[in-house]
DNA sequence: GATTACATACATTCTTGGATGTATATTATA
DNA sequence: TATAATATACATCCAAGAATGTATGTAATC
């Protein structure tokens, strides 16, 4: 009973793709065979080596799968093509409170960001990760920061801190937030006050 | 050549766990085995095994190493125990440039950060490691809002904001700011700019 | 002489990669 | 349109290495 038709032979990979997420979660990258991954999404090692090269090319399919969207709905809400009103700072903080919300609805996104953030050893293969991310937080930190421009302009944000400045400042505020939040699986600490504390970030700028 | 003195075995504990930081840096925790940190310290299995149960209490003896010392100083700087002149938010500015620049005059505690945070897996063994962060976060935080707590008292602070809100948002700052510190290795975007950074985030919150 | 501080040897378990098998889709051909 | 040829989508098997933990050996120290 093999040789599916190519939709099958997509569900698979889906299949395959997203038991690795699951095992990783549970066991970390590292501890994870591809047998684990296997036998959790029904098929053999065979199945996985079809599909996959190897562990790390399966990590990347993982990856993407999540990363691709979120970039271009940023992209949206920080930069204004969604068509919403001429709001820059309430693009910004919407920006933030999207992606916390979709850190708490979508249950793919969620673990992808904690495999990748304490499941996984940023070592030979995967070193190269972390350049992406790092690459990554360039863009963002420029979308941020030509908002906080036009912020500037409409006197939404005071000119004593220049716009740079302000776009650094609440990436970081954000990196430490998302790191928190996802570290805070009981979720007393940070996961139940996450949009408070955006809300106390984008304050402290205002006027 | 066996039985040292004391001493001498106390010296071998200490290759072993600095050679394990080498090692876990380069390899990552998982890939490790407990032959590469005894050949790179210079001795067998044999001796890691007396010294150390498994590679998870050698992991922790690197953690804490670093980790014990460095507490006792933010507490000292946060909360004025080093006798400095009574000024909360230099304080806590202080806490925060005194962090960085461990982070870049210590060799020994950068890497042991960057272990932790791009070269291991939070899972098993490893997973109350995570608890334990965040443990040492939430007294973190209290200590930064008790200072936050004096700052506004002595009008250094404004009040639209509690000093409960001030201090999670200079901590998520903060570990933000440690996270990309620790991953910018080529250095051109966080690590050169850190104490600017700082500075910036400060002049937010004063007046 | 007992214990310490290791070194050495061994048994076991995992994991990987590759080779090979194989039944079915798909495509080309006639 | 029927069929032959081939590529696809896996499953199965095998060999080899690597890592762990433990058990035991041993020499020096206390």
């Amino acid at each position: 009973m093999v040789r599916k038709t190519k939709e099958d032979a997509a569900i698979t990979r889906q299949r395959i793709i997203s038991s690795a997420r699951e095992v990783f979660l549970q066991k970390g990258v590292s501890r994870t065979s591809l047998e684990h991954i296997a036998s959790d999404a029904g098929v053999t090692r065979g199945a996985v080596y079809w599909h996959f090269a190897n562990k790390a090319e399966l990590f990347h399919a993982m990856r993407e799968e999540v990363y691709l969207p979120l970039i271009d709905r940023m992209d949206d809400t920080l930069l204004g093509n969604d068509g919403s009103s001429p709001d820059p700072l309430g693009r910004i903080r919407k920006h933030l409170v999207n992606t916390v919300q979709m850190l708490s609805e979508d249950q793919t996104m969620r673990e992808t960001y904690e495999v990748m953030m304490t499941k996984c050893e940023y070592v030979d293969e995967f070193a190269d990760v972390l350049k992406s991310i790092l690459s990554n937080c360039s863009e963002l930190i420029h979308k941020i920061e030509l908002a906080y421009v036009k912020a500037q302009e409409m006197g939404q944000v005071g000119k004593q801190l220049t716009a740079a400045e302000l776009a650094m400042d609440t990436h970081l505020f954000f990196s430490g937030l998302l790191h928190m939040w996802v570290k805070d699986t009981g979720g007393s600490l940070f996961r139940d006050n996450a949009l408070q504390l955006i809300d106390t970030h984008i304050k402290l700028r205002k006027k």
